[in-house]
DNA sequence: GATCACCCCCAAGGTGGGCTTATGCTCGAA
DNA sequence: TTCGAGCATAAGCCCACCTTGGGGGTGATC
């Protein structure tokens, strides 16, 4: 077995044509050389080198294995290169996965300073909802999720807690949940309502994650809630509160890219927040790329 | 700095998918792989290995790794190949210098049996005189020199003997010099002759060390000759002697290929021998093309 | 749902190789 | 002839690698 090492030591040997000079050049010692090259040697089983006395010859098998040494070590510093690159954070590939109201508020400014700090980074995004972004980070098509986690309400299945616990958390901002209302209800000019006044409404729930949360809490506050539409469509959640068909607590992330029309918003008690967290695994998480577009997550989500 | 050996552990897990399985292929124990893909991580500075509990996967990183290894380590196995070709005498090249009458007897049939046994070298040969000869071996302008000596003579200047005393010296044949004298020659009919029964003749000498080696013979048989001409092309000292202009000695093996004309041959005394051998360098000596064709004269030279 | 098999990581011990320093020898130049 | 340069060798130290043994976790199977 030809080893990377000897092949360097012995061109170094070839071009300057002496073991002292290779020694110099490589920052070592002469007998080191001495020794590589009497194992290189022995390892190719055919003598290399000539010692003349006056000067060091090539045999006709050294001059072979220079000859290929030129290509292997071009070939080895290229890798190494390409690696540094993407070590270096010169080059890499972020996919990030995230759910809809994430990818249009926190998203875009994080990418975009990814971009400007890092252009050779190539950062890409697709929209998915929680269960199936964290399936697409496990079988590798991602390498960072964004995701949101309610609070463990007491009592519940603590199952869900322990979905994520061979993976990264990052948490990233928690997004306070609020009451939506038609514009004609009768607590609309409320300042804050208990969620149980609206025991007896109509809901409207949103995905099935927040549907369930939605459930906890209420049974937690000491009702059921009678939900006749569940639809994760912000703006349709808007438009079915306006025409009076029921009600709805929603993030105050969505907010920021959907204005309510025909229904207003009201916080509600107690206050339900939702975290919003960035996934990855473990091993992307040393990724420099990966570590660098999480940091920028967060940078860009700290609010004072 | 990349080594080979991670590469090639990296390229087994790759393909594997598994450091088990790589460790099984590579015929080492799954901690040595472990190790080595740490190690490989270390050096590079980044994550090329996502391990996920249910499979193994490559990073961006990883798979350029891997991108690169076939082409670094298909050039190694060719350099390997090529060294081993060279070490297995299924190629090598043999440049061999030999003296005008050596060339045309001796060198020709051990040729023929080196290149009818291994058929992939290359042997080539080009004539000089021994001073040249050497000259060219040191320079390294061929591997092999095919060279004579003559004994030393009690009293003459032993610098010659340590002429060649850092080359390897190979003993091939010693051939015998005998006395050429024109057909008319009152001791032209003689079994043999004492050296001293020229002293008065005028001779036809050969090469400058043959010529000095026979002025140090004569002089330690009591005479100095009488050098008319010299000449190392056996057929002119043929031709010289049949014409009457002196006697001269030459050796056996130039008998083989010259057919005496106009003069006889008869051995003289002292028996006057030179020894022909083969030189090479210490170090060409053990590569293996050159130590074949050492044996292959040695043995077209072994006369019983 | 419990067991089994597989796989990976970690720690410890032993062995081997590589590098360095120190020394001797040879060769070529002044 | 002396001096400097260069290579080889030996001894010693240190690091790296490999192996063995044990533990934890996961997925499949009964």
């Amino acid at each position: 077995m030809i080893e990377a090492r000897h092949l360097r030591v012995l061109r170094a040997v070839a071009t300057t044509g002496s073991f002292s000079a290779a020694a110099r050049e490589l920052g070592c010692t002469q007998p080191a050389v001495s020794q590589q090259m009497k194992a290189l040697e022995q390892s190719t089983g055919t003598p290399l080198l000539i010692r003349t006395g006056r000067e060091m010859r090539l045999t006709q098998a050294g001059e072979a294995l220079v000859r290929h040494a030129s290509g292997i070590l071009a070939g080895l510093t290229a890798a190494e290169e390409e690696v540094a690159a993407i070590a270096g954070l010169r080059a890499g590939r972020v996919r990030m996965v995230s759910f809809p109201s994430g990818s249009s508020t926190l998203v875009p400014g994080a990418l975009a300073r990814m971009r400007a700090a890092h252009p050779g980074t190539q950062i890409s995004l697709v929209e998915a909802e929680p269960p199936r972004s964290v399936e697409l980070l496990r079988d590798g098509d991602c390498e960072i999720a964004l995701a949101f986690r309610y609070p463990e309400v007491p009592g519940s299945d603590p199952a869900a807690a322990a979905e994520w616990d061979d993976l990264v958390v990052r948490p990233l901002l928690t997004d306070r949940l609020i009451g939506v209302l038609p514009e004609g209800h009768r607590l609309a000019g409320a300042e804050r309502i208990g969620i149980a006044e609206l025991a007896e409404e109509s809901w409207i729930a949103g995905c099935p994650r927040c549907r369930r949360h939605l459930v906890e809490v209420c049974e937690s506050a000491g009702f059921t809630p009678r939900i006749d539409f569940a639809t994760d469509d912000y703006p349709a959640v808007f438009g079915l509160v306006g025409a009076g068909l029921g009600v709805a607590v929603m993030p105050e992330l969505a907010l920021e890219t959907v204005r309510p029309k025909g229904s207003v918003i009201v916080p509600v008690e107690p206050v339900v927040q939702r975290e919003i967290v960035a996934l990855t695994l473990p091993d992307l998480a040393r990724v420099p790329a990966v570590a660098a577009t999480l940091s920028e997550l967060a940078t860009a989500t700290a609010r004072p």
